[in-house]
RNA sequence: GCGGCGGUAGUUAAGUUGGUUAUAACGCCGGCCUGUCACGCCGGAGGCCGCGGGUUCAAGUCCCGUCCGCCGCGCCA
């Protein structure tokens, strides 16, 4: 039987205690945060999930008390002297009043532990880094001892936050009437969409499962059962290169319902983001939402005015689509736009369809940008794969200076394209024109970029603001131009549109479809989609994107069939639960909110996984390494 | 796959046109210290300059290659 655990027990987490605790006797456990040794007497902060509390170990002015035996006071004592960060300690003790020396730094600062007996749980190697939220450290190392960086304050805070969101979802959930049910990880591989991790089977030699990059097939099939609404807390895999707001392995707050249409869905979602907001972040979103909904915008015009389907609302700055102009003014007397417009005129090019465009965003006077950051700018944009970033200066008569447009652009172009930018004396314009789809990256991120450079939002985190949209009616298909064809933009079981049905065959473009985003402070926070359960019109889609009944039968027969033995209507959606842990916390990166993340190449820093395996294990599951192993990774067996 | 930035003590950084023994702060170790709270004071130890090649009398510094991390493009909801 040890003396500290098994008969003292604890008695209070480290920053439970205050001035109100004066007196009591006490058990506290935990990690030596900072000590200060002054000779005769030593002052240690021990820490825990909870918080700080100031030990005294004092021998020469012991706690009082009726269980103060002086012997195991200066034993206490001997034993601080020695300790150092990190080290796992318990202690026994009093509460006391710190009268005139109370700290208002510290939550427990009114109060202190007069120590009188001590044990060392274990002793600690010194920290890579010290366990401190002002913290200078590459994340690099962090992630090499995460275990010690998560014992950081802001950390905890981030985790609790995270179980609190789960906690808050399952409940709302399940008051809701829907059921948490389970989908497996290990499914059928599927063509299309993101790249799958493949897991070999020992049992089919040369067949694999592949991890689920969501549950989305199972979630309909959910529906087919008769589950009516279903919701999961769910990991999901996809082996695509990392960025700030992606990860190989995620979480997905899933949902499925039955005899639903959009607003159904936008309200069960809404009413968890409400939710989650009030019981986590104690904010009411109902005074900047009275309604209890978000504003929606149409897929078109997010697209047209700031170049993706997740634009940050926290502020305007718009683009502007000079398409129509230069085609209206032949090029304006801009050789690169004359250049596009005669595609146009040329038949090359059609306005319906994707192809070449040209689109300028407004940088106000106020902001005032020196030639150099300019030239930084065009750094910026060429590192997306932008050929340049044509620039004019508005003078005071309206004419462009310091422009390679501005010698040859008729009046006429000038003006007409200064009244669509809606711009004033000393405005910069920046251009691009070319591919769509690369001048709206380039013009998406320019906007976001130019938006913190302006201090309109900060360089990470919400700065306060939280701007929810949800993105909707985007087209069903999309032009694939490599494979000159139409591809599902979603994936092919979303329904068209009633609306659109007539272009399924005629302009497969124009059809939209009953497709939505949640889009907060510009980033997709979730997805989702009435499905297609009319195995008359799935036909038809088939058929748009050129897949033929056979095709269809063997990659999706399982689910085919299912809905033709009794679907019901059904859509849902899914939320990315980091995401929305990252935007809500406040922090910079997905890793922040996933306790164990993977590098950006998808390496875990603190495991050296994946690592190679013997040619036993290889062997078992019938597979041969074709690729030279990395020379300098290890072997496990 | 591509572009950008970075890698120097445990940590964060400095390191000049290539030139003596590679600096500093924090941390660490030892000593002193009774009211600190990022305690203070004195002393000390600590280096594969990511790795491999090359140029040179001489490389942390220049050149080539390579690995690792981060940000972005492609890819991906």
């Amino acid at each position: 039987m040890a003396r500290f655990i098994d008969e003292l027990r604890r008695t209070h987490r480290c920053g439970e205690l205050r001035g109100t605790d004066v007196g009591k006797e006490v058990v506290l456990f935990g990690w030596v945060d900072t000590y200060r040794d002054h000779g005769g007497c030593v002052f240690i902060d021990l820490r825990d999930r909870e918080g700080v509390t100031q030990l005294v170990f004092d021998p020469n002015n012991p706690p009082e008390g009726s269980n103060v035996d002086l012997e195991l006071v200066k034993q206490a004592h001997e034993m601080a002297n020695s300790m150092r960060g990190e080290w796992v300690v318990g202690i026994r003790g009093i509460v006391r009043s710190r009268g005139k020396n109370v700290n208002p730094k510290m939550p427990t600062g009114e109060i202190e532990i007069g120590v009188i007996e001590a044990v060392v749980f274990n002793k600690a190697e010194t920290p890579p880094f010290p366990v401190r939220d002002d913290l200078a450290t590459k994340e690099e190392v962090r992630l090499q001892y995460r275990y010690i960086d998560l014992r950081r304050p802001k950390m905890q805070h981030i985790f609790k936050v995270r179980h609190r969101i789960n906690q808050v979802t399952r409940n709302y959930f399940d008051q809701a009437g829907f059921f948490e049910l389970e989908t497996p990880f290990m499914v059928k591989y599927t063509p299309g969409g993101a790249r799958n991790f493949l897991v070999p089977s020992r049992l089919q030699p040369g067949s694999f499962y592949a991890l689920a990059e969501s549950p989305q097939l199972y979630k309909q099939l959910f529906m087919v059962s008769g589950f009516d609404r279903y919701f999961q807390i769910v990991k999901c895999f996809r082996d695509e290169d990392g960025r700030v707001d992606r990860h190989p392995e995620f979480t997905q707050i899933d949902v499925e319902m039955s005899f639903v249409n959009p607003a159904d869905v936008f309200n069960a979602m809404e009413g968890l983001i409400f939710r989650i907001w009030r019981e986590v972040l104690g904010i009411d979103l109902k005074e900047k939402y009275p309604s209890g909904h978000f504003p929606h915008m149409k897929f078109d015009e997010s697209m047209r005015k700031y170049g993706n389907d997740k634009p940050d609302m926290r502020f305007d700055m718009p683009h502007t689509d000079l398409t129509e102009l230069v085609i209206d003014h032949d090029g304006g007397g801009v050789p690169f736009f004359q250049e596009i417009a005669a595609k146009f005129a040329a038949g090359k090019l059609r306005r319906d369809l994707p192809g070449e465009i040209v689109k300028a965003l407004v940088v106000p006077a106020s902001a005032e940008m020196s030639r150099a950051e300019v030239d930084k700018l065009e750094g910026f944009v060429k590192s997306m794969g932008a050929k340049g970033l044509a620039r004019a200066k508005v003078a005071e008569d309206g004419s462009w200076t310091q422009s390679p447009f501005g010698k040859t652009a008729t009046k006429e172009f000038i003006a007409a394209v200064n009244a669509a930018c809606g711009v004033k004396t000393g405005d910069l314009l920046l251009f691009q024109f070319g591919k769509e789809a690369l001048v709206q990256t380039v013009m998406a991120n320019l906007r976001v970029h130019l938006a913190k450079k302006q201090g309109l939002i900060p360089e990470s985190g919400h700065g306060g603001k939280f701007e929810f949209l949800w993105v909707v009616d985007p087209p069903l298909f999309e032009w694939d131009d490599d494979g000159h064809k139409w591809v599902a933009a979603h994936h092919a079981f979303t329904r068209p549109q009633e609306g659109s049905l007539e272009f399924l065959e005629k302009d497969p473009g124009k059809v939209l479809c009953y497709r939505y985003d949640l889009v907060l402070n510009g980033f997709e926070i979730g997805g989702g989609s009435i499905r297609l359960h009319d195995p008359e019109v799935q036909a038809r889609v088939f058929k748009a994107l050129g897949i033929d009944e056979d095709d269809a039968r063997a990659k999706f027969g399982f689910l085919l069939d299912a809905l033709k033995r009794g679907a019901p209507p059904h859509g849902g959606i899914a939320l990315g639960m980091d995401r929305l842990t990252m935007l809500l916390s406040g922090t910079e990166s997905l890793r922040d909110v996933i306790p164990w993340p993977k590098s950006q190449k998808g390496t875990d820093l603190l495991t050296d996984a994946p690592t190679t395996v013997t040619n036993e294990q290889l062997t078992e599951v019938h597979i041969r390494v074709v690729a030279p192993p990395p020379s300098d990774k290890g072997t496990s067996g």
